[in-house]
DNA sequence: GTGAAAGCGCTAACAC
DNA sequence: GTGTTAGCGCTTTCAC
């Protein structure tokens, strides 16, 4: 690899001559500027990053902790933000999750050897030596759908307990009295969703009951699929179903097919989330959107804003959701 | 950030001492290594990687080069070598590739600039440079999911002409003669899998008619969509499509619920890849499976046997494609 | 067994 | 304007 001296020795300069023409610092000849400009083109030179930020003490690289199933509503999130990141001038490096509990000191560890210039957290951490050391290193952290305001670290998210409720108020709107649940427990937008689906039906002076509801372990479409055979089986009645997130919806759709049952004919079927996926099962899933896009970009607004120093007001910043409505729900 | 030096200030040795013991190197007495260690873990320090890998002049980390729109199926793709190079003891780094021209040529540089040990790419370069760099910097590299026999690299693929055959001569052996294509230009699979289905008709006397064939700008369900309907709207007849990917099939899939037309009854319609959401649309996609499991190891195993010297055999590791058989398709 | 010293590639004071 | 020097955090000879 060709290195800065080689390019000094070539240009019959010195590396610290080069280093400023690279980095686009004043004091140097235009004329030699131009020259030495010539030799970087020509041989290809790049600057080791490593040595670089060594120097620097800046990465320029964000950590983003993901999991490593991350599904199609994350990666859509996570491909916007990369991008914007890229736009600020920062790298990103990817922290994937598993769901073993070393998992997340794992990823301590690596956090800490590459030495990032901010964390973005697509995935709820729960191990508190990493919210300790976040802290106590002060890194910038952006938390992207969920909130930690007891911890004070800035997020970006939606209401996850109203969006539920929107969903569950559509179906009760139509009708339905009798609505299924697919939930789960992991990560507190599960809870949040769940709660809000408790206070539609009990706005809407609906009981609650809870043999048409089901917790399961993960969010993509074969759980969801899983789910709702399950509840088929109870054999309790119900005319509609509110899935958690889209993936389950779309599983709890396969489900209808499998069973020979049509939505929204026989069941109607919502999720939440709006992943690209959603208006193209049939029928079309209605859902309640997050504005993945908007999300995204904020999110890497704050950062590069936190590493600027700059202010970025309030800590939480809460986004609208949508209902989107498609061809999975009618009237009872 | 703790270092080196303060931890070996803490436990009165030199860094050189220190470094011994994380490194886990001979030379240590018993019991000032364990008094060591547990500095180590009380502080938790962790070696600075910038630091480390200039001086042991290797990073640890591979790039995984990667369309930013990467389909599922990539997705999957990069999960399963993610995992794996991780337990070989590397990182991974994800260089985006955009659809704008500059975009390779940008690639190049952060290539240069990581010093990483070694690529994957899951995404065709078409830029002479970076072969060049590649060649020329001799890094181990390893292409998935297409081969470039010329260059002389490593490559782990199916046989994508043999794979876009059998989905056709399925459809050509359900009674299917009027079969449509959605095929595409970006990719030499696009290219691969459309010769695939000419052998598959020409073997059948079937004769090619471009009336039945379209292109595809992107490989997604929204031109899949898109193409479809457009395959509708000439007017001319098919009972079958064949879709080179997965995603354009369910786009396709989309089209008929949208025109009121149903799958298989009124036209069949098989894709390639089988990722993960075929089983669960409605009906379910027949579709050629890659076995990504199977590629996404050896692609990683490759890759760890490149950079230890190892000899890895055969350039070209092609795996064999498996019909998978759902409810998109039936007898003409 | 352990420490001192050199050096990886780079940037930033500071000298000239 | 340009070169010299020091040093970022680490590992690795080479002394001792």
């Amino acid at each position: 690899m060709m290195s800065i001296k080689e390019i000094a020795k070539l240009a019959g300069v010195s590396p610290s001559t080069v280093s400023r023409v690279v980095n686009n610092k004043k004091w140097v000849k235009p004329q030699l500027r131009e020259s030495i400009l010539a030799l970087v083109r020509e041989t290809g030179y790049v600057a080791n990053n490593a040595a670089r930020s060594m120097v620097l003490k800046r990465t320029f690289t964000i950590g983003i902790v993901i999991p490593d199933t991350f599904n199609m509503f994350q990666r859509q999130l996570f491909s916007i933000i990369e991008h914007d990141l890229e736009v600020y001038g920062y790298r990103t490096l990817f922290f994937f999750i598993k769901w073993e509990p070393e998992s997340e000191f794992n990823c301590l560890r690596k956090l800490k050897a590459e030495n990032v210039d901010g964390i973005i957290m697509l995935h709820e951490l729960n191990h508190p030596d990493v919210y300790a050391y976040l802290t106590q290193a002060s890194l910038p952290v952006v938390l992207c759908t969920f909130g930690r305001e007891e911890l004070g670290f800035h997020s970006v998210h939606v209401d996850e307990e109203a969006a539920a409720r929107t969903a569950t108020e559509y179906l009760i709107q139509l009708g339905h009295r009798r609505i299924a649940l697919i939930s789960g427990t992991h990560f507190s937008f599960a809870s949040q969703r769940a709660a809000g689906y408790r206070m539609a039906l009990e706005s809407a002076g609906i009981p609650y009951d809870e043999a048409r509801v089901i917790s399961a372990v993960a969010y993509n479409p074969e759980e969801g699929r899983r789910s709702m055979w399950e509840l088929l089986e109870r054999g309790g009645e119900f005319s509609a179903l509110f899935a958690i997130t889209d993936e389950l919806a779309i599983g709890a759709l396969r489900t209808l097919y499998e069973a020979g049952l049509n939505a929204p004919q026989d069941i109607s079927i919502i999720g939440v989330d709006d992943i690209d996926i959603a208006g193209f099962v049939a029928p079309g899933l209605s859902t309640v959107r997050q504005p993945i896009q908007a999300m995204g970009k904020k999110t890497a607004e704050i950062m590069s804003q936190l590493i600027a120093g700059e202010d970025c007001g309030a800590h939480s910043h809460v986004f609208a959701h949508q209902l989107v409505i498609r061809e999975s729900c009618d009237t009872f």
